[in-house]
DNA sequence: CAGCAAAAGATACTTGGTCTCATTAAGAGG
DNA sequence: CCTCTTAATGAGACCAAGTATCTTTTGCTG
């Protein structure tokens, strides 16, 4: 972990590239912030790490982001709509409500599920979006262990 | 259908004031709309149909209304929030892309299954979002209508 | 029906994001 | 390497949805 980020980065310009955009310093800057990023962010979070850069320029670059299936979004509990580095192709997030970690759920095997329950409805399924809430090992753990040495 | 509209409204209304909330001449405004509704929507379409209530007033029984479970916030595929009536408890909503409509889905079946799959990433479930997309029966039948005559 | 707390309304503010428009800079082609 | 076109940027206005603050009003309870 650690140290092949500025791979990471590159990455990511190139499949801009691939896509016909410009690799530009403001993007190469995102790029780079984001590949650093080891937790779902906010916009804000990355104007926070990129003062320099314009306010839409950084708007702009994380819808491109996520038009290319680089970034996904993650719809936190609260509301909060935050943006994190995407597995490509279609999962869901398993989030900590405590420590805020994300997990991705690959193969989504609520597909299948779904489709039967909405053909029992008539329904013409092509979509969804599933979030998961919960505590994570590591939280959980914690957890029991202070309640163990409360008590 | 249709009628029984104030009944409903009523309904709410109650609702709050079992809870302790005062009945008001602007909540039995809302709750009357909201009965009124046979869609999801969002604040604005309420400040439309209520023009006279100040725009807080509004906000601030939306947020009555889902805390108490009459309401339901809809996340709609292009990430619009909107409400619509809830039937209490855990539940999901089938959204047509083409009409707009919403069924409810009740007993919600994923949740055995969100259980395993949490539990096998060491994940202890708590909660989770889900909204399922696609078209509804009226609308895919009017498709493959269409589909013959233009052909 | 008096008095108090809850609620309303006006309005300022915040957050997250888009639009416009003048300026800059990729990068393709010569 | 230079030139030109076009995409991209940055500044800033604007917008939508919602919250905060504060004064006034109104439900309700005694
Ligand atoms: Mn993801
Ligand atoms: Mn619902
Ligand atoms: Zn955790
Ligand atoms: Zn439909």
């Amino acid at each position: 972990m650690r140290k092949r980020v500025n791979a990471l980065a590159e990455q990511l310009l190139e499949t801009l590239e691939e896509r016909g955009y410009r690799s530009t310093s403001p993007r190469r800057a995102v790029a780079q912030v984001i590949a650093n990023q080891d937790k779902h962010f906010t916009a804000e979070d990355l104007r926070g790490q990129l003062p320099l850069l314009g306010r839409a320029t950084i708007f702009r670059s994380l819808k491109l982001l996520v038009e290319t299936g680089v970034l996904c979004r993650v719809l936190l509990e609260d509301g909060d709509l935050h943006y994190q580095l995407s597995h490509r192709g279609h999962h869901h997030h398993l989030l900590c409500v405590e420590c805020g970690s994300s997990q991705d759920l690959l193969g989504c095997d609520i597909e299948e599920l779904l489709h039967q329950t909405s053909a029992s409805h008539g329904f013409e399924l092509s979509g969804h979006w599933l979030e998961v809430y919960g505590r994570c090992r590591a939280c959980s753990s914690a957890d029991k262990l202070s309640e163990l040495t409360t008590a």
